[in-house]
Parts: structure tokens; sequence; C-alpha cells
DNA sequence: CGTTGCGTTGAATAAGGTCAAATAGAGTGG
DNA sequence: CCACTCTATTTGACCTTATTCAACGCAACG
């Protein structure tokens, strides 16, 4: 296992929080430029990861928090049976790792699904330095407490939308984050598998499949393999619950 | 609305984290003795929560996380078009609130399902004092890490579980979460409804209810109405999941 | 140009949902 | 204390949805 292999020091780099454009989406948010640069000296290095390796597993001992550079993550958790379920996908701007903090092992696992690289930002350091930038220990927490809220908001999706609905809430989700991040919102290629999107929804794959075709032949959107145009943002909001209003 | 009606000053009362025999779940848990003591200067008051009375709703302002001191609440979050989903039960020790960091504004609601009590611990204050107190910093952080985690269990639990295998998980962990507390794991009453279960565990209540027969004539549970006796831990066990080992 | 993995589609099936009716308690007012 | 209400729960019959199993198509790759 090179699971640590590709350890870059960052400053070997010259890229910064303070030059880094994920900045604002990112813990540096809010932060004035002093402090900006303090933070810069919390993240150690960078870490590449290749499409299908792993970033963690479930178990490995936690140290650091990952900021995602570039690319994009799939995290799951693996029941005791060893089936397992993707909780989340994950893009630029966005801090893996927080699963680990509760009992210094982390919950789940991080498989990279395209060639993906991550700030390394070693935890202790960074419980340190907030406790002496107030702003930064408010973003953190704010970045904890925004993962809370998104989890319960899958419980929602999980535990009370039909299978239309969950893929539909899905896709609008990963055009809004696209769009946060400068992409087309309406264009765009899926990064995983049907399956993992099973997965990540409660459904099978051939679910999804079958959703997708029918969204096709509704005009909603257009779907050639990977490849996502949302045709009818409107349309598809529409299915995620305010049916009738 | 009284939300806010009964606040009593914790002074008054003379009762402190340093002798509240929750301590070993709560906030305070691993401080010392003298830090334990600043805490308690945190924990501004107290309020009472009548049965079916809301702690907080979604949408409210957020000012303060709260300590469950005594008694049984549900969290649900609101989907746009009326669906409610319950997305947890939360009992003596348990912090709420931390859903409202993020955003300054609640994302859930908080239901009593019992006569309940809360320490109302001003957000703002903590945050200063654990900016002090490196021990308090750590633990409020694995709190939120924990909640994290848990929320991620319950995604599995809605992603990939048949319901059998849902209401044996549900009953597992809450005879955990008793035991955990010094009350019988095996010998409880629920406090919720059977509708409330199947919300958690996205399922209907017939489901649930024909489950609750089902293992009752099993011999693996005998259930009462509200109350529950666990008879065959094991078996319960292998429902959820570990089918074939 | 066959192999391999991923995706689509169809048919049969199972799991859970829906609707409806019966029952059981808990609490209330007489 | 008893009849009465109200709500929660249980159970049955039927129906819908998604799963399962299987076959096939497609694209990338050696």
């Amino acid at each position: 296992m090179a699971a640590t292999a590709p350890v870059i020091t960052l400053h070997a780099l010259k890229s910064s929080c303070s030059s880094c454009s994920l900045r604002e989406l990112c813990l540096p948010m809010g932060l004035t430029s002093e402090e900006v640069e303090q933070v810069d000296h919390l993240v150690a290095a960078r870490r590449r990861v290749r499409s299908g390796a792993t970033l963690y597993r479930a178990g490995d001992a936690f140290g650091s928090l990952y900021a995602v550079r570039s690319g994009f993550f799939k995290s799951m958790v693996l029941s005791d049976d060893g089936r397992d379920q993707v909780t989340g996908f994950h893009m630029a701007g966005e801090i893996l790792g927080m699963d680990g903090i509760g009992t210094e092992k982390h919950a789940c696992s991080i498989v990279a699904l395209e060639d993906s690289e991550v700030c390394i930002i070693p935890f202790p350091r960074l419980e340190e330095i907030s406790a002496k930038i107030r702003g930064l220990q408010r973003q953190f927490h704010r970045l904890m407490s925004r993962e809370i809220v998104r989890d319960q908001g899958v419980m929602l999706l999980l535990g009370s939308m039909r299978a239309e609905e969950r893929v539909a809430a899905f896709l609008l989700n990963l055009s809004q984050r696209f769009l946060a991040r400068g992409y087309s919102p309406s264009d765009f290629n899926l990064r995983m598998t049907r399956e993992e999107i099973g997965s990540y929804l409660g459904i099978k794959l051939e679910t999804v499949s079958r959703v997708f075709s029918k969204f096709q032949e509704g005009r909603l959107v257009e779907v050639k393999q990977k490849h996502i145009r949302i045709l009818d943002v409107v349309g598809l909001k529409g299915l995620t619950g305010k049916e009738a209003c």
C-alpha cells in the first residue's frame, strides 16, 4: 500500500490559500488576508490521489483533515457484513476527514473518482491555530455544522423520497455545486457510475438507469452515458416534492 | 408561543456540571475538575420543555446549544413540500443545536417526547472558552464529529437495509444507549409512536408494527404497546447484516 | 477484434405501501 | 367507578414500486 506516497511540500510549489481560487468555499473563508497567511502555514503539504485510489480508509488513524484542491471523491461507509453505502460526493473546496475527529479513527473511506489533489491540514495544528484566530475557529465550526445539515438532508432524501425524486434531487444538487464553482450547471459529466449513484440514493443501479431514461423521454434531461445536460430545471424541481403547489 | 418561557438560572438551583451525573457523556467529558468549574459558568441556565413542546424550530435564529439533562427528544427536518423526516432521537447527555452553527439558523426542529430539561449553552461563550481550554475545544470537536458519524450510520441504515434490519438496528441502538445511561438495556419504554419510528427508519408505521409482531412471534422481543423487552440480542444482531456469518 | 466493464432494457417477483377495518388503552367527564 | 372518546396500534387484502435476474448493447482498450 503506497497510501501516503505522493506528498509534496507546499512552499516548493508556491501556491497557498492566499492565492487559491477556492478560498471562498474552503477553510479561509471570511478571514482577513493576514489571517489567511497564517492558515497558509497550517496547510503543510499536498497530496495527489489517482483515480480509484483511496485517500483514507475506515479504521485508519486520524491525523489530518483534507481540503479538496481539485478532482472528485466519494465517501463510503461499510456495514459489518460487508455491504457499503456511498455517503457523499465531494468536489473542490470541500473539507474531508471530519469523521475521524471523534474517535481518532476514520469512520468512512474516501476514494478518488478522478485524478485529484488535496491540501493536508494537520488537525492538531488546526485546533491550535483556530484557538487563536477567532475567524478560523468560527469557519471550522461552520463547516462541521454544514456537514451535519447536509447529512440530514440526505437522510430526508433516503427516508421519504421515491426513486424519481431522489434522482432529480441528486442532479439538482450536483448542478448547483458545479455552478458555485464556476462550471456550467446544466452541462456536466458524472464522475461516478450508476452503481455509485444508486448506492448514494438508496436505490439499485438499474433503477437509476430507468429513471434517467424516463427523464430523457420527458425532455427533462439529456443523458449520454456519463454526460448530463439539464434541459428543464423547473421540471426537475417540480419532481422533488412540491408536486401539487 | 411561549417557546422560551421556563428559564431557570442555574446557580439558584445549585446544580452544575461538576455534580452532574451525565458529565461523562456530555461536554465536560475528560476535563479536569478545575476546567469543569469554568464550564459551569458557561452553562447559563436551564429550560424545561414539556412533552410535545418544541425546543426550537427549523428557521429559528441560532444562539445556543442545549445539553439534554433529562427527558427525551426527537429531531426532524422538513422538506419543501411539507413532508417531514425524523432524523434522530435524543436522550440525557446529548448535545442538541449543532445544526444551527453553519447558517445561524436552525435547520431542524426539536420536539420533546416527554417532559424534559436542557442546559442552555450560549454558543459565543462556548467558542470563547473553548479557545482557552484545550480539553473543552477537543471535546466539542469530538461531539460534532460523532454527530457526523452517527448521521452516516443512519444513512447506511436508510440506504441499504431492509425493514426488519432497520427495526432490529433501531432496537439495538436504543438498548445500548439505555445501557450507557445505567438503565436496563433489555427492558424499556419507547417514548415515540410507531409513526415516529417509521419516519426515522424510512418505513411506514404499519410496517413497523408488522415487524414488531414478527419479532415477537420469533421470540426475539416482547412488545406490549410502548413497552419493549429484548429477549434475544444475538438474534437481533443476526438480522442486522451478518446473516451468513 | 475479442475482452471487459458499464449501461440499458424487459419480465417476473418480492417488499413494502396503501386503504380499510377492528382493537386496545389512556384519559375524561359524568 | 363507569361509559365514552380519542388516538395509537394491529391486522388483513390489495396494489405499487422497486428489485432481481437475465440478456443485450456500447465504448474503451489491449
